[in-house]
DNA sequence: GAGCGTAGTTGAACACGTTCAAGAAGGGGC
DNA sequence: GCCCCTTCTTGAACGTGTTCAACTACGCTC
């Protein structure tokens, strides 16, 4: 029996070999294109015929545009992570931490700002599998919450356990905030973002701390019940 | 050829008699065509045909269909307003008419929700004439502002003055908030939006509230003042 | 009335995202 | 070899938002 290169296949990554080459293919152009001319700029014809398939292959792989920018979204997404990984290694203070991966975000996406908008556009639907809150964003959400977790995790600081637990989601929630920020950000080098960032650190480190306090408990114990209810 | 019979339709506000005339024709047929039966249903060639007019001649009067959407918008927001003003005629406490003006607009939108989100997408978009923050949206916007200043100014709570001045557009943020996430909320009847409005005016209200202590001025200050610097 | 310039109007044409019926490639089972 | 089935691939065709050169209607001056 000749042993030939496919090997088994079974059900792991891979459906089949020459179908995923394919996907890949169409998938790192398309990539390549949008960080080169932008999303309007890059129809799918011409990620067609830079991949050297037809249009309509395009679409038996993926059921839409949208559906390919996600996998730009996820590269991006990627980056930010591994870039999080080697700044989180050391402990520190909750402060330094948290600026550090939220600054770490807006760098890793600073390249694209000139198209993010138009992407951004169609995140924001509600339908779109590309919305944050998607299903289909779910692996990219979960793993940026786990990164935040780490943040939290790695702190010095104190932190009231009850927030602890919850505060991982809700400094994905922050991200997601100055993300919107920075999408509107026109400052050159979106300096703003970076400065809301440089402040907001610390008032959300004061903010953490005073929860500690007995005063504080009715209040934010109602942002928690509150939070959790309406997830 | 159906004509439209063409009145003199004196001009108080119209720069042209004739174009104002078409222009408000071909608005009002698309914001009716939108309402009938949702955003991406509604072709531009539909709009035409069912106000008589052809397609570039819609296009002459607005650059894009999105700025056809704006009309839809702004009336909704018109809407909105006079709900309040009846609302708010009457002092009340600062909570109660917090609630009360958050909650009519989650009223008002209630219709739209089916379609909200197809238009809210281009309304995410940074440089659309529909963002919220635009230089278009800026009477609309201001109009809100106003809004939520007379709900400040009517209450009979007592609300510490620096933040006083910059509340209203605070609370025009928080709307925005909402809107958001009622964008989002797939609930029944929006009840979960529902929700968020009525747990949150109190929670807004008692932090109003506790900035007026002294402990609590630093951290006021500083959020104010991050505001200022970013808007 | 004649001429002229601006405002208003037209519909064909363009490029795009997307669909689909049709075909090609590949790989077992006999 | 042959058949059959699934996976993969094609490109023409559809409907969309948008553009544009051409045309018409109107108000103005002389």
């Amino acid at each position: 029996m000749v042993r030939t290169v496919v090997e088994p296949a079974t059900s792991d990554t891979e459906p089949t070999a020459k179908g995923e080459q394919t996907r890949r293919l169409i998938v790192d152009t398309a990539v390549r294109l949008f960080g080169e001319q932008g999303y309007d700029k890059t129809t799918m014809r011409a990620i067609a015929t830079a991949a050297g398939v037809s249009v309509g292959n395009a679409y038996y792989y993926f059921p839409s545009k949208d559906h390919l920018v996600q996998a730009f979204y996820t590269t991006v997404q990627d980056a930010h992570a591994e870039a999080c990984e080697q700044l989180l290694a050391a402990p520190g203070t909750f402060v330094d931490r948290l600026r550090a991966a939220m600054l770490a975000g807006v760098e890793t996406m600073a390249p694209y700002h000139g198209f993010a908008g138009t992407f951004f556009k169609t995140a924001a639907e509600p339908g779109s599998p590309l919305s944050p809150f998607s299903a289909e964003s779910a692996p990219a959400r979960e793993r940026s919450v786990r990164m935040f977790r780490s943040v939290v995790d790695g702190a010095t600081t104190k932190i009231d356990p009850e927030l602890r637990a919850e505060l991982p989601e809700l400094l994905w929630l922050a991200q997601m905030g100055v993300t919107l920020y920075w999408v509107h950000d026109t400052s050159p080098g979106q300096e703003k973002t970076r400065l809301l960032v440089e402040r907001s650190a610390p008032l959300i480190d004061r903010l953490v701390a005073m929860s500690r306090f007995r005063m504080f408990k009715p209040v934010t114990r109602e942002i928690l019940s509150l939070y959790r209810l309406l997830r």
